[in-house]
DNA sequence: CAAGTGTTCAAACATATTCTTGAATAGATT
DNA sequence: AATCTATTCAAGAATATGTTTGAACACTTG
């Protein structure tokens, strides 16, 4: 084989993989799908794209083997395809949050009109009595995954479960990640109700990545 | 700000950066760049791109913040901006060689008939006196940071200079990393004067992360 | 200041990508 | 077998992307 048969070759098969990475929807899926598996009505649900579309842009990721399916009865539940494929999201995220002006102001800007200032990052966190983690995802991405010590109330069903919650401890909030809203709408509500809340900026995927690397040396 | 504004803001913000990714001759350019700094024309030179092409891609790579310039003289130098743009493209590449079929099959035919084999990772290599690193890279590739303990030999000299190489230890060649094809052709090179070489997969900067994050835990 | 070199720009063309709409399909339920 | 439901497909319009070509620009050197 030619060297240059060789190179075109190896960088059009990532130009093919990078290319599902690159479009604002599928990102928003991606994200969505790290957080547990989701059938196409469900994800044209809970983002602002249709059925169909969604279901294209699904046929794209599955092409480039970032996602898996698997059909249950009339369902067909799509999820990502391995470690590898959420540590690439992770790293275009990182970097995007590191250098891209765009992610940074947004961020800032929502978080502060939210009132939930800037999210603190897992390891500057104590892990003592002192904090409690609560996870305000649906109970389906919570039961796929979680913090070990997280105590589960769906965002939707905070409002009437605030009885749960100690007032003498300070909450972290946590959920999809950096771009999920739900916790910042949690610590809204709980310091509105008298609470100590904060949002951690992670997601249960980011923090376990963590501790394997931590662990691995 | 509406909690759909920003999704879609955010979203659309690190599409930006990872449409920057999505292109084949970004990508080369990207694993060029790597290496360290280096003028259009040479870019062009060593890929198979015209000067006026690698200079549009290189403002898409300069707006999405992924490389950054330097003027000496009559030159302008590009680099990678950051080590995360390298980690977000390292990311890529581990995760279409796990799992990119196109890319597992390119590389294993072209290794094969070049007589490299497969490259072996850095981490399973021995690090005693029975082996030698050699680093075929061009001098200002080497000089831009190598393996501590490898020695240069850019592959266009390395045929007259064999005689600098010990016959009694496997040679471990060692380039731009695992689509480079100098190692390969070193290997070639040198199995067929008698000496025993086997090329290493990554580069330095994989090597050099591997470490980091040795010392970091 | 003129000439030379490296780089960028602008226009034009061909090709890809995205989203919408409405119909088709595959499997489950009745 | 007929019906229902979730999903996929197909076609078309609008937009975006990649490459080539030739000219323009910016800086250095004579």
């Amino acid at each position: 084989m030619e060297k240059r048969t060789f190179k075109d070759n190896i960088y059009t098969a990532i130009a093919g993989l990078t290319k599902a990475f690159s479009s604002p929807n599928r990102l928003e899926i991606i994200d969505l799908l790290a957080n547990g598996e989701k059938s196409v009505e469900q994800i044209a649900a809970q983002t602002a794209i249709t059925v169909a579309n969604a279901s294209q842009h699904l046929q794209v990721l599955k092409n480039a083997r970032l996602v898996k399916t698997r059909r249950e009865g009339n369902f067909i539940y799509y999820a990502l395809n391995g470690r590898k494929a959420y540590a690439a999201w992770k790293a275009i995220r990182d970097l995007a949050m590191e250098q891209e002006p765009a992610v940074q102001i947004t961020l800032r800007q929502f978080r502060q009109e939210a009132g939930s200032a800037a999210g603190l990052s897992y390891d500057t966190l104590p892990q003592n009595d002192r904090v409690l983690f609560l996870d305000v995802r649906p109970l389906d991405e919570f039961s796929a995954g979680h913090l070990e010590d997280a105590h589960s109330i769906p965002m939707s069903e905070l409002s009437e479960r605030l009885a749960e919650l100690p007032r003498d401890k300070t909450i972290i909030t946590c959920c999809r990640g950096p771009f999920c809203t739900y916790a910042d709408e949690a610590v809204q509500l709980l310091n509105a109700n008298g609470f100590t809340a904060i949002r951690m900026e992670e997601n249960y995927l980011d923090v376990q990545i963590l501790k394997e690397e931590k662990w691995q040396n």
